[in-house]
DNA sequence: CCTGATTGTTGCACTCAGTGCAATTATCAA
DNA sequence: TTGATAATTGCACTGAGTGCAACAATCAGG
């Protein structure tokens, strides 16, 4: 058993249970720097140094240092989908969305959100990427909807609902952060979403 | 006047001529020297060696390598918006883009769009920034729908129109790359429009 | 508990992208 | 011709990312 008193999912072995505390040590201590002195201040040795792991050590848990950023992100787009899917099946595809997005973002501190933000476009890499991963939220995001709804005669009505679905998130992110967060997140995108849909359905 | 009998345009001075000339010439350079050994292979020491500039001037004419390939796609939106300009002001908004786009796609030798697009799929940063450059493509071309239709009440819905042109765009680029050229660009791009304009406006 | 196989960790040396600085050279406007 | 402005370059430096080979931890089975 467990020689040491850790409380672990059952059937993990030590090795298991180690990669994914240094992965979680990396992403925290990673934030937390580049939050502090920001992205390109921020070097790998730092990070290392700090997860108590050698820089050699960091390339096998993360192809790239925008990866440690580009997690959080790609995160996500899973959770969202996650949500879709507790969502009711008779729910209008758009609203189901919103109502999964709204409820995943929900779980986030706003100050935190703004300031990965911030942190996502001060390095345009970063920030490229983090729009590209956009990209494969709406191909996830369309698999999801073909599951949920595989009655739907027209794909392509889906493909439709998952481009504008994603192009909400990115309008309410991009509004949220033009304003610097005073209005609450959940009313952008509710906004956006109403008026893409009312848009779409005349 | 001219010393040497070059043509160039009228006004323009031996430094912006020189200029103009060597930013060419690293494209041109950097393209052929990126197809021929792959992108991660190719460094900027042989770019600016075989461009007859050292590799610190490089850095005068691209912020990075992935600028070389990034340029050749803001010069798509540009070309695609400046053709929007000479379409008809009484089409239909999503055709006038569709014929703008289709336009200026003509003018490129169909193998060397996909070999760019394979070039560009090469590496994930250039991958990504190029995705990104879509949705700078997506404000720039509203900023174009708003200038050609100033009459339409409800910016939405131009603003759908542009997310919808756009992502008709990526669709059919994808289906492109998919089926390794097997049809022509300009008959996807023609399904994509069709398909989405069909279900925006059943 | 021991053992051989597997997997994780590390240091080292290396390549290459990108930057800051300062010296030199080419162009310009007058 | 000259003084200002902008382009080019070399040099030295930082930091990301990789390949390799040695070493340590874990595991599964006897």
């Amino acid at each position: 058993m467990n020689s040491d008193d850790e409380i672990s999912p059952p059937g993990e072995g030590k090795r298991e249970r180690k990669r994914r505390e240094t992965l979680a040590r990396i992403t925290d201590v990673g934030l937390r720097l580049f939050l502090q002195r920001g992205y390109d201040a921020t070097t790998l040795d730092e990070i290392a140094a700090e997860a108590g792991i050698s820089r050699r050590t960091f390339f096998h848990y993360f192809k790239s240092k925008d990866e440690i950023l580009l997690s959080l992100q790609s995160d996500m787009g899973l959770r969202i989908v996650r949500a879709l899917e507790d969502e009711p099946a008779d729910k209008p595809p758009l609203e189901a969305i919103r109502d999964a997005v709204l409820e995943v973002c929900n779980t986030i501190p706003a100050d935190e959100m703004l300031a990965i933000d911030r942190l996502m476009r001060a390095s345009p890499v970063v920030q490229a990427r983090k729009l590209a991963s956009y990209v494969e939220h709406e191909a996830t995001l369309y698999a999801a909807l073909r599951r949920k709804w595989p009655g739907e005669q027209r794909q392509l009505a889906l493909r439709l609902v998952s481009m504008m679905s994603i192009g909400a998130l990115r309008l309410s992110t991009d509004a949220y952060h033009r304003e610097d967060g005073a209005r609450p997140f959940g009313d952008l995108l509710r906004e956006a979403f109403a008026a893409l849909g009312g848009e779409a359905n005349p």
